[in-house]
DNA sequence: TAGTCAAACTAGACACTGTCAAGATAAATC
DNA sequence: GATTTATCTTGACAGTGTCTAGTTTGACTA
């Protein structure tokens, strides 16, 4: 494993070596020169798994959403919930997804930074919105079981219930919420947070 | 005004040169050589009034924080206007002001880019926050005047709504809100958006 | 009006970057 | 065992941010 000509696995190292320094420097800073230092390969070894600096970052984004797919998922697990409370869960998660994972969470949704066209990329990061999708859906179902939501309803609550967790996840990580450090507060906001929204039952638009 | 040695006015042209060249290539391709040269000045004479590439994007990002409060004051001034539609007003202004200056908007959230711990930043920054926490105060007590709403519920809903009407952005810049190209559906989604968290009025965490 | 000084800008250099082409090595295949 | 193929290295190139030293110019002083 010390010094081979042939890595073995090179690309997750690669990968791995990625994540360790966007987690440290942030995506502004990133060099592939130096990922490819941290995982002891000639500077030129990444482009040969990933083709470019856009190509690794596909890759790291990639990654993230298969990671926020299985968060989400593993937070609607639990049996015995109720479709507010799966849906509470979820947007909890969602947020814990991108608090802990801050490297990942930049690269995907920034697509400047990616090649956010691959059908690679548009199937896993579909299938993360549509673990989100079916909560609401359920949620919605439950409120209002008697009338039938049109479909443009329920997407714009899609889009807002989405917002809301994303935007306070992006706000968070670029340090507008004040000095919320300790994790009782935080775990507080994020449920007054996601209440603020709940309440709402389906209401039609004058 | 052609080949003067002293350029007069430098310091905003280069200020206008990287919001050009950061709308159309994005901050993640910025040059400050490039910027000097759409100025037509040397390679070296940003650095003379910016210090270096984070004191240019703290500039923009300033800039940015001015253009917003404006707008946001811009909303409030029309007479006649209830608290909640003033609500209204502001979050599509934000809405409105992130998607026309995306340059000024995307430099502003990424404190990675610039010297946000500068006493100008905080300020201005601030200040701009503040006109958004007045809006949603005067809602709050116009909704529910007889009670006395706790500091941290305010604070509370302050990051609610924004987080709402800032992830909404967020998305929308990332492209992850599909094919919403013409204006119509756009303004009926972000109503739409907006109106599922305004009907809410003040309740308690239980 | 002449002289001085500080601000505004240039020129050159350095280490670093991403990417490309060509070569070296080792594993897999036949 | 020979050959092919994937893996990785080496070297080069243009471009980058920033530093130092120098040049130009406007403003102020006397």
């Amino acid at each position: 494993m010390k010094t081979k000509y042939h890595h073995g696995d090179l690309a997750n190292s690669l990968l791995a070596a990625t994540v360790s320094l966007l987690e440290t420097r942030g995506s502004a800073q990133l060099s592939l020169r130096e990922v490819a230092r941290e995982a002891g390969v000639s500077h030129a070894a990444p482009a040969h798994h990933f083709g470019d600096k856009s190509g690794l970052l596909t890759a790291v984004a990639i990654e993230g959403y298969e990671l926020l797919r299985e968060t989400l998922v593993a937070s609607q697990t639990p049996k015995g919930r109720s479709p507010e409370q799966r849906l509470l869960d979820a947007g909890y998660a969602y947020i814990q997804f991108a608090l802990t994972h801050t490297a990942h969470f930049e690269v995907m949704f920034r697509p400047a930074l990616t090649n956010s066209e691959t059908p690679e990329y548009l199937a896993i990061s579909q299938a993360a919105k549509d673990v989100l999708e079916t909560c609401i859906r359920n949620f919605l179902l439950q409120q209002s079981p008697e009338v039938q939501i049109p479909e443009q309803q329920i997407q714009a609550t899609v889009i807002a219930l989405w917002s809301q967790v994303h935007g306070f996840a992006n706000l968070w990580l670029a340090g507008n919420l004040g000095d919320i450090k300790d994790t009782v507060r935080r775990d507080m906001i994020v449920l007054d947070v996601l209440t603020s929204v709940i309440p709402r039952p389906y209401i039609t638009l004058q």
